[in-house]
DNA sequence: CCCATTGTGTATCAATCGGTATATAAGACT
DNA sequence: AGTCTTATATACCGATTGATACACAATGGG
């Protein structure tokens, strides 16, 4: 019952996704989200809460569009093609031009005001979580001997994220494809074995 | 002649620096700087124009800060010893307890609202040119052949930033010392020969 | 039809943003 | 001393920030 909604809250949050991708989290205020959305103030605040509550769910809608490069990456037969789906797979994603440049969790809120430090852990909780599921898929990989007996996974994940978290940055400032897939090919030269 | 200055202009850069550091541009507030800074608004203005020129004598001030290791791995006696230099150096310089978490040039301005585009500008700027630095130290490096002769020193500079750009997101989400050792040390095993 | 419920639009809130006008204070120079 | 120049302090500017009060519109249930 009562006034039926009158936009696509999905349509909406994507809009609101791609202009938190592109300017951060402080870097968007209310004005940007509201003419990009095409829905006035109160209508924001019924459906998402509020600014920080759109982000969190912005952020579960940027999961789901990163997912699937990610989880296909995480179920490859073997380490070394799980570290070429992930590091090649965020080449292609950073190049695909219909998606803002760099990536949201990096830089959508590294950094800022006292004011969105709930944001920041946010973000910098969901980075540790796709470490933390990379070790475990790197230990399982150790114990069926996809990898030497002296690789340590968690070095090898850090290793990983970190190129992850680099590729970002490059993207975010304009590096072309071909810079990315350098960088990619050039990392891909650390792999054990 | 006329009233003399009674802050000094070093030391409250330095504290611009680490506020800026620490924040991101966008994110400090001019409240922010003049309470660290311990002067009063139109003294800022006085002395250092206004906040975006604030931001570029801090940059510099920020370049002097790290032109240490990065000129001293610039000057190492071969490619190799370069590459660590940077990776290593960049280890010690985010683990050290003085120095605010990640790298100014990295998160200081990589996003944001459309009015410091200038600012983000000028750090993407700053970094392209230290790939370039890089990039022709590599080249002279294979003309001496400290680099495999099949080596692209563009390739392998743009890694070497990747990696840099990637300590510095680990380092500003709370990576702790050993986190970034391991991370570089992965890192070196994709150095050719 | 009438009412309860919920969404929308206007107009506004206090707080903060970057930036200054104005007056005064403190030194150097003649 | 008197004056010129520059720094400091207070108080303020318009604009924008995130967030709402209020009135009204649109639906479903009785």
């Amino acid at each position: 019952m009562g006034r039926p909604r009158e936009f696509d809250m999905e349509a909406a949050l994507t809009k609101a996704m791609r202009l938190f991708w592109r300017k951060g989290y402080e870097g968007t205020s209310l004005s940007d989200l509201t003419d990009a959305m095409g829905i006035t103030r109160p209508s924001l605040y019924a459906a998402f809460g509020n600014k920080e509550e759109l982000f969190f769910k912005v952020l579960d809608r940027y999961d789901r569009e990163t997912s699937a490069f990610i989880q296909g990456a995480l179920n490859a037969p073997n380490a070394r093609a799980m570290a070429e789906g992930l590091i090649f797979g965020a080449c292609a994603f950073h190049s695909d031009k219909r998606n803002p440049a760099g990536c949201l969790m990096v830089h959508g809120a590294l950094v800022g005001s006292d004011e969105s430090l709930a944001v920041r852990r946010e973000t910098s909780l969901r980075r540790s979580e796709l470490k933390g599921r990379i070790t475990q898929r790197l230990k399982q990989a150790r114990t069926k001997h996809e990898l030497p007996q002296g690789a340590d996974p968690a070095a090898l994940a850090g290793f990983l994220v970190a190129v992850l978290r680099g590729l970002a940055v490059e993207a975010a400032s304009g590096a072309r494809p071909v810079d990315l897939k350098r960088i990619a090919a050039v990392a891909m030269a650390a792999w054990p074995e």
